[in-house]
DNA sequence: GTGTATATGTTATACTATATCAAGACACAA
DNA sequence: TTGTGTCTTGATATAGTATAACATATACAC
């Protein structure tokens, strides 16, 4: 299992690595990583963390981009359809992928005190696909999302209070 | 593993079950069933589908409740907090719960033609714990949502397009 | 019946996302 | 190079989802 989350990482190396990642897989299929697009997904790669689209529109308008809502939306649309960034649907949100160009189907571990967000893989596949086969229902995508306290949260505050 | 789904099933019984459940869970624990709350569960139950908090709203504002969308979105918290209703993060909608009373992590089969939501029942919270042990995460909530076809909409377009 | 907690009514507003139509950029072939 | 089709962006407007804040009412414990 391969986990990027709540430890130390390289963080300049990650946020190089994902930009190279979507360019060779742009390049490869025939996509075009646009400026906006590309910027998207930097922005997204230095934060390291789940950014809501207004959020992210607000620093492309800080930098003289165009700050409509469709600007960042068609964007995230592209980064999401082609794998290199999710969306947290329990935070409207969108992060990063922590590994692009695997095939994968993510789970992400939500901390509900800091809101940081850790992308993990655990072979849910197989159970969910049995499940739903018995039911004759086709799966083509899957979210899944566990909310709660990670590490640092639980150790600086010990019960489970709110922000 | 349970299921409710794509199949048939006696569906005056399921609502009256549904709304026995509440009460009787409600009279256990000390808490208070109150109309709205009680009216928003039994109109999830007698539609038997994932409902918008806007949907929802305008069938009680037809009915000469209060017509703002606090009233619904109370009702609704409060149903999801004790588990009688789920939301869907997909959809943004609320279905009730099919085996409320057990204490459960629900899967979503989800429609993305005619958006029916099965609800069934997977182990996967031994994986998705383990997982989330092993980065000292600990989890409280889940959310399992897979996308797809149900089997009356194969049927019926056989590919693969949209609505 | 008084105090306290819980629930509801009401207004206003914040946040998230998409429809629509016009204009520009690019690829490719005649 | 001009035309043609496709993909992308610009810009305005609007739709859809959800909550803040404050006032009032109701239930319950003592």
């Amino acid at each position: 299992m391969h986990t990027v989350g709540f430890g130390q990482h390289d963080h300049a190396a990650c946020v190089g690595s994902g930009l190279r990642a979507a360019e060779s897989t742009c390049a490869e299929h025939g996509l075009r990583l646009t400026k906006g697009r590309r910027r998207v997904l930097e922005i997204l790669l230095q934060e390291h963390r789940a950014m809501g689209a207004y959020d992210i529109l607000s620093i492309l308008s800080d930098e003289g981009y165009a700050s409509q809502p469709p600007v960042v939306y068609r964007a995230l649309d592209f980064l999401v359809v082609n794998g290199f960034v999710h969306k947290i649907q329990k935070l409207n949100a969108y992060v990063a992928c922590s590994h692009p160009g695997d095939e994968h189907t993510p789970v992400f571990l939500i901390c509900r005190a800091c809101e940081t967000v850790a992308e993990t893989t655990a072979s849910l596949k197989a159970t969910l696909g049995k499940a739903a086969t018995e039911m004759g229902f086709d799966i083509e995508t899957t979210v899944v999302e566990a909310e709660g306290l990670c590490p640092d949260c639980k150790k600086s505050r010990g019960s489970g209070d709110t922000v």
